[in-house]
DNA sequence: TTAATTCCTACTTATTTGGTAGGCATTATA
DNA sequence: TATAATGCCTACCAAATAAGTAGGAATTAA
């Protein structure tokens, strides 16, 4: 299950995406109209800045913009940013790559040839799944 | 993640489904050749026997066995019964569904959508992969 | 009778999740 | 140059969940 952290990310940086002047969106703003509480967020964008998925503007007027196009930024970037491995197992990751402590061997473990199959689908359905994809998702949906 | 609690559960059904004597398992020997927490485990069989999982034998000699065929017995069974939801997001389960709070509207939620699928295609992989499917690729790749 | 087992109740401990509080630093604009 | 609106930083906190542990009663085969 998605974290609220990694879900209020998506939906604000979808939001930030949806944008289309030059100026940058403020915490405050967002918070409002994504209805996620306000000092949460402040932290949550703060850690997309710093591994530069947004920028951000200081001062009055300040905020958060992208850092890149929405074709750029994936749910699968941000969601192991902030939740960790994608894969149902430790053993199954690349990234976040750990042994099962109990397991025997993992080179003829069924379980993890399972999960690793359905790691590489998933995988494969979250990097497509960008912030471009998710704005025409949803404008097809409110067709 | 699958929680270790639904690792441990699998691997000592695996390891039950492989015996072949009609004599049942005891805890104690699933604990010592599949490295499993001996109180732990108990109380992780205690619930696979309440789900009808698995049925037991009391007293000397006794012990636990399959309550079904290996072909019945599914990851996606024991995940829904010891981790709950399958979906990433609540808003996306049959058996646990619950509405995102933060949501504004569910029915043109791309997330949700994208979100949908995944699971759609995770729930089929993990039905198909019952015990009799991981011994049987655990005996596919020991070759 | 005894050894090996499940069953039952209660407790414990560590980690993660989902936040909150308060103030400093920066910046546009009046 | 004052001020209001913002991001930035540090610290803290409460609730839930995960991962166990402890101890003993009840049952059963030999």
């Amino acid at each position: 299950m998605l974290s609220k952290k990694t879900k209020y990310a998506i939906n604000a940086l979808v939001f930030i995406a949806k944008n289309k002047d030059d100026q940058p969106i403020s915490v405050s703003r967002i918070s409002e109209e994504q209805n996620i509480p306000m000092k949460f967020l402040e932290s949550i964008l703060t850690e997309l800045k710093n591994a530069r998925i947004l920028k951000s503007k200081k001062g009055k007027y300040g905020g958060y913009s992208l850092n890149g196009t929405p074709e750029e930024i994936s749910m699968a970037k941000v969601m192991r940013l902030l939740d960790g491995a994608i894969g149902l197992l430790p053993c199954v990751t690349h990234e976040f790559y750990e042994r099962c402590e109990e397991c025997i061997d993992e080179e003829t473990c069924g379980i993890r040839q399972i999960t690793m199959e359905i790691r590489n689908e998933t995988v494969k359905r979250l990097k497509a799944a960008t912030l471009a994809d998710i704005i025409k998702r949803e404008k097809k949906l409110k067709k």
